[in-house]
This record gives C-alpha cells, sequence and structure tokens, in this order.
DNA sequence: CAATAAAGCGAACGTTCGCTCTATTTTTGT
DNA sequence: ACAAAAATAGAGCGAACGTTCGCTTTATTG
C-alpha cells in the first residue's frame, strides 16, 4: 500500500491536490492503514529522531525497550505526574534495569522531549494531509476528523504533552503554546476562507475556531467523560476498532453539527 | 452592602427567587463588589476552614502569611509545576523561614488541599447564585458569566487546581472530575429545560453542555490567549478593572453568540 | 568454540527533598 | 514594662531522587 502520509520530509512538503498520494480517507480504519506513526515504526521513527541520546546502537534493542520506557511512562504518569514518576517506578513497571534504561536516554527529561517531537509531528503530518482536501468544508471536515483521528491512535502522547509540558525546558514550553495558536489561526483561516466564498457566514470566525480547537483538545484530555474508551490495566482501548470508529465518529459528527450550525448562513 | 453571596452555609443553601440577596449581578465590577473570596477575606476563609492543620493561632498572622503562601506557590508552581516548587524555593520567595511556613501548613500538600477547597466552594457558589435567575435563559447567561467574573478573579487558583489535581490524593482527584461533570450535567439540564419549555431548540444538548464547560475552562487555563490580560511579574494583572470587564465581557459576549446560535430555533 | 562487542544489571554516589528542632530575637497585646 | 506569641536562621534527619559505573550476561562473528 502507498500510504498518504510522506515522514522522510514531513516539515517541508505541503501536499497538493494532484498528489497521488492525497486519498481522502473516509474512516478511522483506513487512516490507521496509513498513518505511519504507531507500531513498530513510531518506536523506530523516536529511535531514528533521538539518536543523539541514545547509547544502544541496535536499532531492534532500541525500539523494544522505547516502547516499553514510553507505554509504562504514559502508564504511571498518567496518574500522578511525570515528576512523581520516579525512575524506579519505570524500572519496576518496564523489569528493566536502571542501566539499561539509561541507555535509551540520557537523562529523565528525554522521555519527555521525545513526546513532545513526536506530538508535533504528528500534528503537522495531520494537518498537511487534511488541507489536500478538494473543497473548503471538506477540507474543514477533514481538519477535524484527520486531528481526531490521530489523537486516538496517540491519545496517551497528546495528553501526556498537555499536562506535562512544564517538566520541558522554557523554549519548548513556548513551542507548545505556538502550536495551540497556530491551530487556532488555521481554522480561522480556512473560515475565513468560506466567508470571502460566499460559503459560511459568522461574525466572529475566530472564537470558532478557538471553539474548534478546545473540542479537539476535550477528546484526548478527557476520555472518561466517553466511558467506554477509558483504558484497562493493561494501557488498551478495551473496544475494538470499529467500537473506536464508532465513538469518534459520535464525537465527530457532534463537532460538525456544533461547527454547521454556526457557520450556517441566515 | 448586602452581599449576594452567602458564605455562613455554603453547602446547604439553594437561592431561591423571593430572596432578597439573590441581585442579578450585571456588571464585573458589581460582581467584584459582592464576590466574598478575594483580598482579606479569601485568606480569612481559608483559614476559617483549615483551622485544624494550622498551628498559628491568630488569625491576623496567619491570614497574613497565607496570603504570601499561597501568591508565591502559584508564581512558582505556574512555571515548574507543584513538584518541581522546592519548600526552599518557597521560603525564599516569600521571604519567609521555614519554620513560619510550617506554623500556617501541616505539610506540603496542604497548599494544594486549601486550594481545592477554595476552588470547589467558589463553584457552588457561583453556580447558586446564578441558577436564582427568574428566566431559563437567564439563567443559562448568568451561569456563564458568574462563572467567569469567579476564574477570573480566582484565575491562579483554577489554574493551579486543573493542572496540579495529580498532585492531590485519588479521592480528590475523583471529585475533581466530578466537579466538571456536574457542570456539564447542570447545563445540560438548564437546557433540556429550555427545550422543554419550547424556547431552545437542539439536537444534542449534551454536546452543547459539553461545549460551554471546554469554553469556560478555557478561559482561565490559556489567558496568554488573550494577550492583554497576561500577568506582570509582581503577579498581578496590568488592567485596571474597566479594561479586564472589557475583556471578559467580549470573551462572554463571544460564548454567548455561540450558544444563542446553537440553541436557535431554526 | 573462542573472541569480541553490545546490552543489561543493580549497588552505590552525591544531591535534594520534606520536614523537625532549637536557640535567639522581634513583635504584639495589655 | 512585661509575658506571650510569632518569626528567624540554621543545623540536621532520613528518605528518595537522578545518575553513574564496574561488572556480568548475551549475542554475534570468524
Amino acid at each position: 500500500m502507498t500510504s498518504a502520509f510522506d515522514l522522510s520530509n514531513s516539515e517541508m512538503k505541503v501536499a497538493k491536490q494532484e498528489d497521488p498520494a492525497c486519498v481522502a480517507l473516509t474512516s478511522f480504519a483506513s487512516f490507521v492503514d496509513s498513518f505511519p506513526l504507531q507500531g513498530e515504526k513510531l518506536y523506530k521513527t523516536v529511535f531514528d529522531r533521538h539518536a543523539e541520546m541514545i547509547q544502544t546502537q541496535k536499532a531492534r534493542f532500541a525500539v523494544a525497550n522505547l516502547e516499553k520506557i514510553l507505554t509504562a511512562t504514559f502508564e504511571v504518569s498518567a496518574v500522578s505526574g511525570f515528576d512523581r514518576m520516579s525512575l524506579r517506578d519505570l524500572s519496576r513497571q518496564t523489569g528493566m534495569s536502571m542501566g539499561a534504561i539509561y541507555s535509551c536516554i540520557s537523562k529523565k527529561e528525554d522521555i519527555a522531549l521525545m513526546v513532545a517531537d513526536i506530538v508535533r509531528l504528528s500534528s503537522t503530518l495531520t494537518q498537511q494531509h487534511a488541507l489536500s482536501a478538494p473543497t473548503l468544508w471538506g477540507s474543514l471536515e477533514q481538519c477535524i476528523k484527520y486531528h481526531l483521528y490521530a489523537s486516538t491512535l496517540l491519545q496517551p502522547w497528546y495528553f501526556f504533552l498537555y499536562f506535562e509540558t512544564r517538566s520541558l525546558p522554557q523554549a519548548q514550553q513556548e513551542a507548545s503554546k505556538q502550536i495551540e495558536l497556530d491551530g487556532i489561526n488555521g481554522f480561522e483561516a480556512q473560515i475565513q476562507a468560506g466567508i470571502d466564498a460566499g460559503e459560511f457566514y459568522v461574525e466572529n470566525p475566530r472564537s470558532v475556531a478557538n471553539a474548534i480547537v478546545v473540542l479537539l483538545e476535550d477528546w484526548y484530555l478527557k476520555p472518561w467523560k466517553t466511558k467506554s474508551l477509558t483504558i484497562n490495566q493493561d494501557g488498551r482501548y478495551e473496544l475494538n476498532i470499529e467500537d473506536i470508529e464508532n465513538e469518534i465518529n459520535k464525537y465527530n459528527q457532534s463537532i460538525i453539527d456544533l461547527v454547521t450550525k454556526l457557520l450556517a448562513k441566515i
């Protein structure tokens, strides 16, 4: 399969309509098929992008251990926060020794840096692909939908970055704010374009854009609002992919309904 | 002046329309005049409600020191989080000795408990008073407005509770979730009442209720979105009360516009 | 099968933490 | 003026922290 997402030069690329890779992904299942940041590939990406801080040389070992470390980090720090998670907790949870952990990271903070990097990469990829839709409304719909899809697949990552930003260097804290502002600006621009084209009407485009961003955040920040999506002790969703798809679609539809009403011409 | 808020038996009281204390507070300035949780009264309330963990006997001293401690806590932990704030930091920031600090608290966690208690008290007070409005729409409007008012006056407190909930005992963590769910349920009930009365129409009342709650949270969580509201180095807003009133009214109006559209009968 | 290099291990290090205590001085209320 | 309350500076406690390092185990290669 040709993936719709190009990881290789993610920072540069802006997908064009004519691009054969720009297939509209209509279901969560098809998104899962295309999205590169999951499973083994996800941790391989972490390894590739942070090789300089990883002592372990063979990707095979590093990837397996990074998965253990990051999974355990999400489990432990979801309850008590990253600061309260000691590396001894992490050692216990992963079954790895302190030394093994420190051959995958150079210091504790590196874990947070890895998460921040992946979330930003995911946001960039998702947004770029969504903007390739042929119509204004379609592009808006896809931005929302893909963001929900990506933040579902990477829920613990998005959640972690939101709550643990303050464990990062201050420059990175500012960068996180900027990402959020960029998100709002992006939606605002799309809405404004729709107004200019006579497709939408709304008095204050920015407040609608802000509402969208905040509702998207709510999805990965408060999974307990949708009880059926809570994760079990193994850190996995209890639902199979069809059930998840239903839950996402329900939430997606509620946002779309909202936005439809807010942008409707009277 | 007779305050519109009754602090004495806040847990019990549900204001009635006939209650002479139930004045509609139409401006931030009049809210400030009535709201009991500010200035010296605020820290006196903390003292009264946590006397058992405070060694200092005379309220006069305790109140002054609690103000120093809590203000410094907000300043320090807004940057790096409550866990990373050491009591030596706190001692430096407040200019108090360790001994003086420990005569106002029994342990570090107490600080977080005090904040949580005040925020919950504030939420309760605000919601009770707002529900006393004579009409359905007026009640909904007041719930939103008063919440914005209270969370502006107590912004560092609301912010702190949101991000440091995980520093609290697990029972308190659950309680915090419940407060949010209660908030959603409250708005949902009001919207449903409006639908039943034929005043509103919306397909999914809960998603509108959820949007309101999330937008209210956004106000105190991301003050940097409204640049003019950012606080300076002294921890005080740079604006005077009129400017703040303008900013709140602008944000309040944007929520009201949103909700108006969402609940409009077609 | 021996040699080599990578990976894994866990005790131990130095530091910092929350917290206590004491001796002394300052502030307060009468 | 005087006794009580409050605050101070600083030493110090044990526990827990992030991190290091000498050593052992494992995998791979010639």
